[in-house]
DNA sequence: CTAGGGTTAG
């Protein structure tokens, strides 16, 4: 009665009105209780009215009131139609589907009282078999349906279609689709959104041709359609021609180019969705684009992305959170990125596991490991792709007794089976610390076949501490399951030379050759002024390409009086010392760092991303240079970052 | 009843 006071009350309703109200206010369990104990103080919890009010609102306030709803439900003596489509339409929404459709089993039992099914309660059933993938409840209703003639309105049809979808019964959906004389819109839609979840692309088309209307939704499942096959020109050609566009179809095709790796690509259209005004973009649209500048390594382009989700007041939701913890890490600023983990309002295992990642990338392996404990003191389960975080941040930072426990801890404390990838990372922490005929051992007792990376690592370290004995079977093992990859091949030359094993080497590049194998350029970025310029090495076509060797040429003078001298051992054989130098000089993240020099205010920080592993030369000649120019210099390079300052690198020359 | 987003070893 206390509750029932306390809100404002206009003379003259009933109990059952001023009951209603105050339904309608509650959200917490214990004013329903209250409200409850009135309610059978004056009878009213019998009242079907009061109750298709009240049942709706406790579920949807939480699902955990779900006992209580159905405890209230099952005291109902004679609930009609209508309570009972309230009663099942809430357990659906409260994703307690099951529980809706047994109500409807019961329903149907009851033969005797006045209560019976309408279309309503058929529709809601239908859907309540999808949502809980019931596929034997399914086609009982589906029976029925057909038999009581439900089944000739289109909406109903729709979400039969989907039931069927949702059951993996897909030939199913198509048939009931087909038989349907003219579908409208929305289930034309339904049935191209289910042919693109289950990557049946030839049908959806087949569809699309068919449909004599289409609309943004439409249009956007056929453009996510495509680029979730990974056909970008497609994806691209449905975005061009498409009658309508809005901040859909812009995102997913921003993120159609960030998944596939086409960064530039991807904020290239993020510039051209802005200059078109037309739409406005949101913070799915920015979750991409920063993906896009994270990949690129454009540490410009992120800060004002970021700056305009906060100019728009776009609230940075967990996906976003993470989105810029992520772009920060992989753009080489782990101060911010740590700063808008801690800014976080919640933060789940994406959140935790990006975080971890982007420190052990660092080679901040002791701060990823305190990061894991205080995840799990949170109570957030680390899953598998957290253990490959925690697993090469121990590798990067040279961690084998902590990478040892860690792997092991994942079967036994945390319940999860460690995959290959799990065991690769073993491998690497093991062979990077010389460890390497333990790292043989693992790889020929894990319960998996060894892939190609696998092996490729084995290789990367066997050639670290250059033991040709074992790397020939993993050479071996990485020509059979890769014959076509560049990167073994390389990996294995660079060996052989490093060995002195020249007829090895000739023998790997006469197979390149034979095999019109091509190696992948090395090509390395950096962003001057919000744009990103790339250099490839050798690669002419840069304007300012002379007046950057000019540079360079100076660079290095500078530096071998300093002491620097070339690392030539790994460069094949048949050059005389001078062409050796030369094949060095001019890698392409010498370039990029000496455009930098030229364009960057003196003392500022150089951040250069490059496609492939840093080489040993390129690795000293920075060191020198961050030394004589008193530059902080960061080079993201295929596995992790380098931060060299005063001479030295943070991953204290193991990588 | 239908469409877009975040973490994955070398």
């Amino acid at each position: 009665m206390q509750a029932l006071k306390r809100i404002p009350q206009p003379l003259g309703q009933s109990l059952e009105q001023r009951a209603l109200i105050l339904v309608q206010r509650s959200t917490k369990l214990n004013h329903f209780l209250q409200i409850h104990a009135l309610l059978i103080k004056t009878s009213l919890t019998c009242n079907n009215h009061v109750l298709a009010k009240l049942l709706p609102q406790l579920l949807s306030s939480s699902s955990a009131n779900l006992p209580y709803a159905r405890s209230l439900f099952d005291e109902t003596p004679s609930p009609d139609t209508f309570l009972y489509n309230c009663m099942i339409m809430s357990c659906s929404k409260s994703h307690h589907s099951e529980v809706g459709l047994s109500l409807f089993l019961n329903m149907r039992l009851r033969k005797n009282s006045v209560v019976a099914a309408d279309g309503f309660t058929y529709f809601l059933a239908v859907q309540a078999c999808g949502k809980s993938g019931d596929l034997r409840v399914g086609r009982i209703v589906h029976a029925e349906v057909s038999k009581l003639g439900f089944d000739s309105g289109l909406i109903v049809a729709t979400v039969l279609i989907e039931m069927y979808a949702k059951c993996d019964d897909m030939e199913s959906s198509k048939r009931l689709f087909d038989a349907l004389a003219e579908p409208d819109l929305v289930c034309c839609n339904v049935m191209l959104a289910w042919c693109v979840r289950v990557r049946e692309m030839k049908i959806a088309r087949e569809v699309f041709e068919k449909m004599p209307e289409r609309d943004l939704v439409t249009w956007n499942t056929m453009i996510h359609g495509y680029a979730s096959l990974g056909d970008i020109a497609a994806a691209k050609m449905i975005f061009d021609v498409a009658a309508e566009r809005d901040v859909v179809s812009w995102s997913s095709m921003i993120a159609a180019y960030a998944k596939s790796r086409q960064s530039n690509e991807a904020l290239k259209l993020f510039h051209e969705m802005q200059l078109a005004n037309v739409v406005v973009p949101d913070r799915i649209t920015m979750v991409s684009v920063l993906s896009a500048c994270g990949d690129a390594g454009a540490l410009g382009m992120g800060k004002m992305a970021h700056e305009f989700i906060v100019r728009n007041k776009i609230g940075i939701d967990l996906k976003l959170g993470t989105a810029l913890v992520d772009m920060y890490a992989r753009c080489g600023d782990m101060d911010i990125s740590m700063r808008v983990f801690n800014e976080m309002n919640s933060r789940d295992v994406f959140a935790w596991s990006a975080i971890i990642m982007g420190l052990g990338s660092h080679g901040f392996a002791e701060v990823a490991l305190h990061y894991f404990s205080k995840m799990i003191e949170e109570g957030i389960k680390p899953n598998d792709i957290t253990f490959i975080g925690v697993l090469s941040a121990c590798s990067h930072g040279g961690l084998v007794d902590e990478g040892r426990a860690c792997f092991r801890s994942m079967a036994e404390v945390h319940g999860l089976s460690p995959k290959v990838e799990h065991y690769g990372c073993m491998v690497d922490i093991l062979g990077r610390a010389g460890r390497l005929q333990e790292a043989m051992d693992l790889i020929r007792a894990m319960p998996f076949e060894a892939d190609a990376v696998v092996w490729r690592t084995l290789l990367g370290a066997c050639r670290m501490h250059k033991n040709v004995e074992l790397a020939e079977e993993a050479i071996a093992n990485l020509l059979k399951l890769e014959p076509l990859s560049d990167g073994s091949y390389v990996l294995s030359s660079n060996l052989y030379s490093l060995a002195k094993k020249w007829n090895k080497v000739s023998d790997i590049r006469r197979m390149m050759k034979n095999g019109k194998i091509q190696k992948v350029p090395g090509s390395s970025s950096i962003e001057v002024n919000n744009t990103v310029y790339e250099f490839v090495a050798g690669d002419r076509s840069n304007p300012k390409f002379t007046d950057i060797c000019k540079m360079l040429d100076e660079v290095i003078d500078r530096l071998k009086i300093a002491g620097y001298k070339p690392v030539t051992a790994a460069v094949v054989q048949d050059f005389s010392e001078h062409e050796k130098e030369n094949a060095l000089a001019y890698h392409s993240e010498k370039l990029a760092i000496a455009f930098g020099l030229l364009t960057t205010a003196p003392g500022s920080t150089i951040r250069v991303i490059k496609n492939l592993r840093v080489c040993e030369d390129c690795h000293l000649t920075v060191k020198f240079i961050s030394k004589v120019y008193c530059r902080n210099i960061i080079v993201r390079d295929r596995t992790r970052f380098h931060h060299f300052v005063e001479g030295s690198c943070s991953c204290k020359d193991y990588w």
